[in-house]
DNA sequence: CGTAACGTTGAATCGGCTCAATAGATGTGG
DNA sequence: CCACATCTATTGAGCCGATTCAACGTTACG
């Protein structure tokens, strides 16, 4: 599927817009976070050499669970998924991704999850070979790649207590506020939901009725504003936190 | 609650056992493996400068969320499980740890859950700044806990999966698969059952009285074999990897 | 032994699921 | 601009898998 973003397209891509990159990764609005901060401003020309920017529409593939895992991908706009199917097309999407995550980190062998993108993304792609080299060449960016797996481990911990302990109710909480910490936004109140309800009951372990519920559930008793489908307006934060903590 | 393995006994007993300390990383059986793998031979020392050595019986804590995360932990003999907790005592574990396996990794700050000891566990405990010298001198020994953390962060989504999409059967089936894969046994078929049905719930997202039927279920049905509550035999295989992997 | 902790089994309940219908949003072409 | 199709979201009714509550075995141990 989705032929058009395949690897080698990306990668075929790489001479015609490799001066755009350089300039690209200067002036990137990321420089100084995630995996691109440990590389020394003098040196960003190496950085940008085995980066490849690319643009994916809503619904496109970005890697598929199995394929050799030949990039690593960091995301610097919009909004993208990463998960698992079982054989039968159950699903559980094991993170939404936002400007300055990355995925695809395979040391060796192939992508054990898919990604695909939830809105309109723009990423930049590391060639896995290229990056190893940046790696060993920069311990520093070593160093942050440590630093943020641990922090991707612990908030799958997190999930984990989602997932197996919590109610609809929680669950629907601790994901609002989620959005609301790591998404940007209008303000700290207006969240917005890029995603379906499917993508976000696949997230959650539940079914898009039950998330659907639980919304005018939340709604009916003051603690969120749903103006639409797309956004939610915390109401009443403290019992929002009060919910996904699993107190009440 | 257990004061006596707390971290200021560790810490206490490290001149005491010193030289015992120096002579176990030379020949521990782990040294090839999970961490230690990256320091070169002749620098055992230094390993082993930083490494206390403890004992601590079934039960007992090793550390608790929220302590300062003075220390890593490696188990080298022994069951032990992680977990966190919600405010009302509900618990995911959100891990069982075997021989090599390593916790406590908070680059900073405090322990982000709870370990305790399943059966009585002997473990190497690193402290925090010590650990951080040798991975800046030993840069292969920082890949390896890269590489170590992304493969915990592979088995978290796949526990995901596990929590948010598969049904009781199918949890079951995957982690007797899982204990057959990671811990040592007689032989292939033999699993023994270290934990309580309780933790074995609370990895699974499950309560005891379901995991008990479960496990009536798939002997009833001729997947396994339950010769008493603390091993299983595998009766067969093929059934019980098509169960976990979400077919039937 | 006696007692406590752990495990199994049964009966009834319930939270979330399935199935089904409706409503809203989005887009397309006439 | 409307008619139509499609996709997404909401709501309702009934059901089911897992939980809760309760009783009873079993094992470990002082």
């Amino acid at each position: 599927m989705s032929l058009a973003i395949g690897t080698e397209t990306a990668v075929s891509r790489t001479n015609s817009i490799l001066a755009r990159q350089v300039a690209t990764c200067a002036s990137c609005t990321l420089r100084a976070r995630s995996l691109c901060s440990g590389v020394p401003d003098g040196e960003i020309s190496r950085l940008a050499a085995c980066a490849t920017r690319q643009h994916v529409s809503a619904g496109d593939v970005i890697f598929d669970e199995g394929e050799a895992a030949d990039n690593v991908v960091t995301i610097t706009s919009g909004t993208a998924k990463i998960f698992k199917l079982l054989p039968d097309g159950r699903r559980q999407i094991t993170g939404f991704l936002f400007p300055g995550d990355f995925a695809g980190l395979a040391l060796e062998g192939s992508y054990v999850y898919s990604a695909e993108a939830v809105t309109e993304v723009n990423l930049c792609r590391f060639g896995r070979h290229q990056l190893r080299g940046l790696l060993e060449r920069f311990p520093k960016m070593e160093q942050n790649l440590l630093r943020l797996t641990v922090n991707e481990l612990s908030s799958a911990q997190d999930q984990m207590v989602l997932l197996g302990r919590k109610t609809a109710a929680e669950k629907i909480a601790s994901f609002l506020l989620m959005l609301s910490d790591r998404a940007s936004h209008r303000d700290d109140e207006d969240i917005s939901l890029p995603m379906t309800r499917t993508d976000i009951a696949d997230y959650l372990g539940l079914t898009t009725e039950t998330v659907s519920r639980t919304f005018t559930q939340l709604r009916k008793s003051g603690c969120i504003k749903v103006p639409d489908a797309g956004s939610v307006t915390v109401a009443d934060r403290e019992r929002l936190e009060g919910l996904a903590a699993g107190l009440n």
